[in-house]
DNA sequence: CAGTGGTCTAGACCACGTC
DNA sequence: ACGTGGTCTAGACCACTGC
């Protein structure tokens, strides 16, 4: 009845006590070490760590060796958001794009802050409908001096990021961003032909191309449009990866 | 001059490419077949059918092969849920539960539908407070002849989640979760002492052990309790594929 | 320079699904 | 019986960071 659990999870196994207990509190063995210790080849030893670094437990750096997270990232779930075009495929359902206002000109102060940037944005407003129904409004800055032709570009029949991919060749390096929900805003109220109060998402969220904010966004979401995830907390066989192309 | 890119990252272009252009349509060539083609070591191939199926481009099924996903997941973002407990270090908020209900019974029909199973369950009613200020409500039902004896079990001090995995070995395997915004329920406005129509979270979420599911909670939250994330696109230690060009 | 992680090889055994 | 993916071995060379 001896069980015969992989090595590489007893590795991991490990490690993770090693952190609980703080036996770790910041280098972690190296693949060499891990090897010699568990009897077992590097590449087993190697395996263990590339999946808690996967998972964010653990930084590697070649060169230097492997280290604990100290934000590590207990996930108990998360919700991905994926683009609104792709969206619409999986719900079958028709996505139209109307642009309310593309224009250039001084953003407001807080925008500024966010983007951390003086000149001049494109500021375009945007309303995207399923079925008739709409369902987002966004309002986004883009810093100008890095994408200004964005203006001239068919922007209800491809979404932003593609453009920005694209054409600017600038690809987003990360993403930050936060989500609460709220009523419904008087301001948009005709838009999304509901009362005020009606609850809503809201999004804010800034995107950076090589470590430079070019992006800031709000969107203002229907609450009912439900989020829907499934996924194992076992990464490597399969599922999940916050990946774009 | 010759570049020398990895050899797995040319075998994912290769089948990034038959994808694209429709030459492979369902099944993809498997680890011997690439392997060969492409002259390497079997373990090379692997590294490139895994990295696919990772990013979600593709399913690996022990014993039948490698499939091309039909539902692609381009992930532009998403939002991680931290267990309660953590999210309140993160917060330095002061945390306490409150335990409401703690009962066994017959569950309601459409719980016992999305369980999957006809017996008695568990019925356990929970309020959490970050800092004094309700933020959280839970419902939720488990499986009786799973983990009847948690209800003698200190909810007030340990995560449900925890005491499953502690002391009835019940990891939980997968979750499937919905997310809505909707308005706070009259039943509701007395714990949470906010109007009827607040904005508020709404969660549904089914955890499963070992492919059974053993766990249905619906959770209550607060509107205004931002969820934050920040996160880079890249997921295998290798940065940037230099696009095509 | 020795140590680290990143890639790669050419074998091996296993559990599983298909025929 | 055969092919598939999942795990594992005992070597190898490289690029990089540290001293």
């Amino acid at each position: 009845m001896a069980e015969k659990p992989h090595k590489y999870l007893k590795i991991i196994e490990y490690i993770k006590k090693g952190i609980d207990y703080k036996g770790f509190t910041d280098s972690i063995p190296s693949e060499n070490q891990l090897a010699e210790k568990f009897g077992v080849s590097r590449m087993t030893a190697r395996r263990a760590l590339v999946e808690l670094a996967l998972e964010g437990t653990v930084d590697r750096i070649p060169g230097k060796g492997t280290f604990v997270r100290k934000h590590r990232h207990y996930t108990s779930g998360f919700f991905t958001v994926r683009p609104f075009r792709k969206w619409a495929e999986e719900l079958n359902a028709e996505l139209r794009t109307e642009v309310l206002k593309a224009e250039i000109g001084q953003p407001p102060h807080d925008v500024a802050l966010k983007l951390d940037y003086q000149g001049e944005t494109i500021l375009l407003e945007m309303l995207n409908y399923l079925d008739g129904i709409p369902v987002r409004h966004s309002k986004r800055y883009l810093r100008a001096d890095y994408c200004a032709g964005i203006l001239w570009e068919d922007l209800a029949n491809q979404s932003v990021h593609e453009i920005l991919m694209g054409k600017y060749k600038l690809p987003l390096t990360r993403i930050s961003q936060t989500m609460t929900a709220v009523g419904l805003p008087a301001a948009l109220t005709d838009l999304f032909q509901e009362a005020a109060g009606y609850p809503v998402f809201f999004f804010q969220r800034i995107a950076f191309s090589e470590k430079i904010p070019i992006n800031y966004v709000e969107y203002t979401m229907r609450g009912d449009m439900a989020f829907e995830d499934t996924f194992s907390p076992r990464l490597y066989p399969q599922d999940i990866a916050p990946v774009d192309q």
